[in-house]
DNA sequence: TTGATATGACCGACTGGTCAGTCATAAAGT
DNA sequence: ACTTTATGACTGACCAGTCGGTCATATCAA
């Protein structure tokens, strides 16, 4: 009832603690799977009881989608740039894409959720269709939209691959996968394998 | 001390039960993971008691190495016939190991490997070198071959790519992983891809 | 041929430990 | 004082790995 001052501070607490639970979560959940998981590691790493972490959340797998969740929402915002591209060439703006994939995702700890939902993903049906729609098909829309731009001035020949936006991210994924598993044996230059791609 | 007739049949029964044992804990590993998959259950699918396991294999750990490592022997002796190329075009060369990456990984159960790897492989080191010794740097020292061969005879041209055949199976893995994952919500076509790529 | 004995592959109930989720109690906040 | 938030010991389910016992088959003896 009371509302004199709208955000008393109780408020931002919480927020505080959610966040600090998410991000433990996250962390844990990159090293070792979901199942692997234990609820009391990332308490732990988190600074609080277990208990308190089911104030927040009905159970690991909510925890689980809510975290990678959160995780995804800064991608999200920054697909919704993408769609606004008044410039010049097709080529320039196609470039401006992978170089903003690379240096945003592959080339940071974010490419770890790539990872993990390879791994969970089937598990998780709600968060996969959850990511297909909010991140990959409006992705994909946006790169088909380039495209066809590009085709219509002439630059890019007409090929399948308009279809096919898959391939253009392709070596990327590979790059991003390469780096978590194999670096150690044989490191790979990501800016090196940008150029090339 | 008798060896009349060397194999008296109890071997073949016993290979037989052992390859029954790892085709069915691969079965579960893919559906399931590692850290989720039950004994009970692969003892269950391969029609055997849990305690048989242990007569044939150490630990789960140890029956996941093996059951991966009997999984991708076929894709290993493949890559053999790959070393020798005699023919004429590099360019053919190339599309025939592009497609045959198609025919007989991506298109089959087997890219389910790929994605067992990919989620599992940090927890298994071993698994990972092995992999990457007997049959990555193969694959990519094929391609570097085929590569470096194609700007040789002056029908590819000389570029930074040449030492990044990650690129070129990128799109292929992306099909793999789009197929295991998203093909219930949108359908990909992995004969018009492998065309696109 | 037939019964007696030996072998070892196979079984599955059991154990010890782990971990998600709960709840009685305590601390903090108002 | 009372409500909200946090704690961590506890519970019950679950599961990797074990081990004493069974039984089909092989070997031998008579």
């Amino acid at each position: 009832m009371n509302n004199p001052t709208p955000p008393p501070g109780g408020k931002d607490a919480k927020n505080e603690r959610m966040r600090e639970i998410l991000s433990a979560a996250l962390e844990e959940f990159f090293q070792e799977g979901f199942a692997a998981t234990r609820l009391d590691a990332i308490a732990e790493r988190a600074g609080v009881a277990k208990g308190t972490i089911y104030l927040y959340f009905d159970s690991k797998e909510t925890l689980f989608e809510e975290a990678v969740r959160s995780a995804i929402l800064p991608v999200l915002q920054r697909i919704e740039t993408f769609s606004v591209d008044p410039q010049g060439s097709a080529e320039a703006a196609l470039r401006a894409m992978i170089s903003i994939f690379y240096r945003d995702v592959i080339g940071t700890d974010r490419r770890r959720i790539l990872r993990l939902f390879i791994a969970e993903g089937p598990r998780f049906p709600r968060l996969l269709a959850f990511y297909h729609a909010e991140v990959l098909s409006r992705g994909m829309a946006a790169m088909r939209n380039v495209l066809q731009y590009g085709v219509e001035r002439g630059e890019f020949r007409a090929s399948a691959a308009i279809n096919y936006p898959h391939v253009i991210f392709g070596p990327a994924l590979i790059g991003a996968l390469w780096k978590m598993m194999f670096d150690n044996l044989e490191p790979l230059d990501i800016d090196g394998l940008r150029d090339a791609h």
